[in-house]
DNA sequence: GCCGTTTTCGGCCCGACTGTTTTCAGTCG
């Protein structure tokens, strides 16, 4: 798959030609152009021999071209012609807060600044500062940017962010005057990582309210305060930022708040072409409000059903909304279980008991007893003896239990040669087997898994990108050939909940449910604190596209133990 | 460069803030 490669390439090249001072609309064709490869799930190469090209959405006469320009030569000349005299650590500069394209080329052209040293020394030496428009307040606002950009902590996984804003929005939600309130931004979109947490409020009292906001204990730092909006930082890393506005204008700003940005430019392009005009504050026809209050307004005034937020990527949600296509997302209550929890016989903290007692707590009916299996021995893999024993201690606590079921399952790991580290007679005993890889990332990892998809005991294969969030890649796979697989045999695959895992994550989820896949969530929890990742895993599902039936959690035990029979 | 229930040409999201300016350009979200 070149997708990625070919959308950064797009991307690259958007920012040089902003850069260089060409047409914003055609920046913005590229940029999007970008954007809709990264997130497409076919592979571009195929579509390119089926030409097939110009059927995806932003890619027109000029693009596709480049594409097979640099798909049969391996170089696109638009490209090298671009980026000729302007190098990545320049264009990497566009990421500093307060250093637009317009200013960066000034210091480009006059200055000859080609990366973060020499923009350093200009502004040391003030060169810079001596360039037309250029006064002490921006130079003082460039350098904040450099720090941060230094600093560059990036994007937290959403598992960090989600505690945070739950635990802020509690702490000011009976505040007096307040009537409305929630995340919105990235986290409410349910994002593999967040930057800023955003958080919208609506009411009266609107100071106050910024006010306990601010002055929170675990604030270390007010960036910011006023009657609309408080910004601060929480331990010193995280930014939170809460706005407030009139009830009146709840529903619009939390659309506005959430994003993403090309759901917003596209619902606003709808707007327009119906002689609407949406912002932040309703949606108007020439100077009366006709919406503005409820989400479900804003979204009803353009012809459109309410899309959840999760959806909300410009991924033909809106096209589907218009047509009343939009899938009945899976919800939280429909997942019964969770499918691949491990315990203290392998390297979890909690025993069985009181992880069932935990989860049981959390609302669910059941959970899956996944330890690791013996040749994981870093992970305390338990052998079959130990599966033995743990059998007894399951079928013991059953008895006891009511309402709610503990299942007996195994991580069993896929070993280099791509058989499984139990044989099939100790698997057949299991109510679910889970299949992984954790070691050869790099040796036939698609057959690997394709050769476990297919011994009848397996149920289900975990983790199967095995990337981790901002550190590390993944296998070698081909995931394509995985779900094809997966669709053949029946084999349902993971969305590992585990907060920097999510893996499936939201694209391959939607990929596998358009094959006819079957998923199945599963927390990968070492330990009770870690049970509420379901919902990370239910974020990612719902991101997917899915619905209840595509999730192997939504059945009932009884229902699963006949699937995996 | 893309695209079409205003269009095959002429548009292309919206508003706030800031700083450097006498009316607006640049940047951000």
């Amino acid at each position: 798959m070149k997708n990625r490669q070919i959308a950064e390439l797009f991307e690259r090249l958007a920012d040089a030609l902003e850069l260089k001072g060409e047409s914003v609309f055609r920046v913005n064709a590229y940029r999007k152009a970008g954007r809709v490869l990264r997130d497409l799930t076919s592979d571009i190469e195929v579509l390119h021999s089926e030409g097939k090209l110009k059927e995806i959405p932003g890619i027109g006469e000029g693009i596709s071209k480049k594409i097979d320009e640099y798909l049969t030569t391996g170089k696109m000349s638009k490209y090298v012609e671009a980026t000729e005299g302007i190098g990545e650590e320049l264009l990497d500069l566009l990421g500093v807060q307060g250093l637009g394209p317009k200013t960066l080329a000034l210091a480009h052209d006059k200055l000859g600044v080609m990366n973060l040293e020499d923009l350093k020394k200009v502004i040391g030496d003030g060169a810079l500062a001596r360039l037309p428009g250029m006064g002490e307040k921006r130079i003082e606002n460039i350098v904040k940017g450099i720090d941060l950009f230094e600093k560059a902590k990036g994007r937290m996984p959403l598992g960090k962010a989600v505690p945070i804003a739950r635990e802020i929005v509690e702490a000011i939600k009976s505040e007096k005057g307040l009537k409305e309130i929630s995340p919105a931004g990235s986290l409410r979109r349910m994002a593999e990582t967040v930057g800023d947490i955003d958080i919208l409020a609506a009411g009266a009292r609107r100071l106050g309210i910024v006010k306990s906001f601010t002055q929170l204990p675990f604030v270390t730092d007010v960036l910011a305060s006023g009657d609309t909006k408080g910004s601060v930082m929480i331990d010193g890393e995280t930014q939170v930022d809460l706005r407030v506005v009139k009830r009146a204008a709840y529903g619009a700003a939390l659309q506005y708040f959430t994003g993403s940005k090309s759901h917003n430019v596209k619902l606003r392009t709808m707007a327009r072409a119906k002689g609407l005009r949406l912002s932040e504050y309703g949606i108007f026809k020439g100077a009366k409000k006709i919406a503005g209050a409820k989400e479900e307004d804003v979204y009803g005034a353009l012809g459109l059903s309410w899309i959840p937020p999760e959806l909300r990527e410009d991924r033909g949600e809106v096209e589907a909304a218009q047509s009343g296509k939009l899938p009945a997302l899976v919800e939280e209550v429909d997942i019964l279980g969770d499918l691949h929890v491990h315990s203290s016989y392998s390297d979890g903290s909690s025993s069985i008991a009181e992880l069932a007692a935990a989860a049981k707590k959390l609302g669910l009916k059941y959970i899956a007893i996944c330890d690791h299996s013996k040749y994981a021995k870093y992970a305390g893999g338990i052998d079959e003896k130990a599966l033995a024993r743990q059998a007894k201690e399951i079928d013991e606590l059953n008895e006891r239990l009511r309402g709610f079921r503990v299942l007996k399952g195994i991580e069993v790991d896929i070993l280099r040669d791509g058989s499984l580290d139990f044989t099939d007679h100790i698997l057949e005993k299991l109510d679910i087997v889970v299949a992984s890889i954790h070691s050869g990332f790099r040796q036939n990892v698609t057959q690997r898994m394709m050769r476990a998809m297919r011994n009848p005991h397996v149920d289900v294969i975990s983790h199967p990108t095995g990337r981790l969030i901002s550190r590390r890649e993944g296998y070698e796979v081909d995931i394509q050939a995985v779900i094809k697989t997966a669709a053949e045999t029946g084999t349902a695959l993971e969305i590992n909940a585990y907060y920097d895992r999510l893996d499936l994550n939201d694209l391959n989820a939607k990929k596998a449910k358009e094959m006819g896949v079957k998923m199945s969530i599963g927390t990968d929890s070492h330990g009770v604190e870690t049970l509420w990742f379901l919902s990370l895993g239910v974020g990612v599902a719902r991101r997917g596209w899915l619905e209840g039936k595509d999730l192997l959690n939504s059945l009932d035990a009884d229902d699963l133990l006949r699937r995996n029979k």
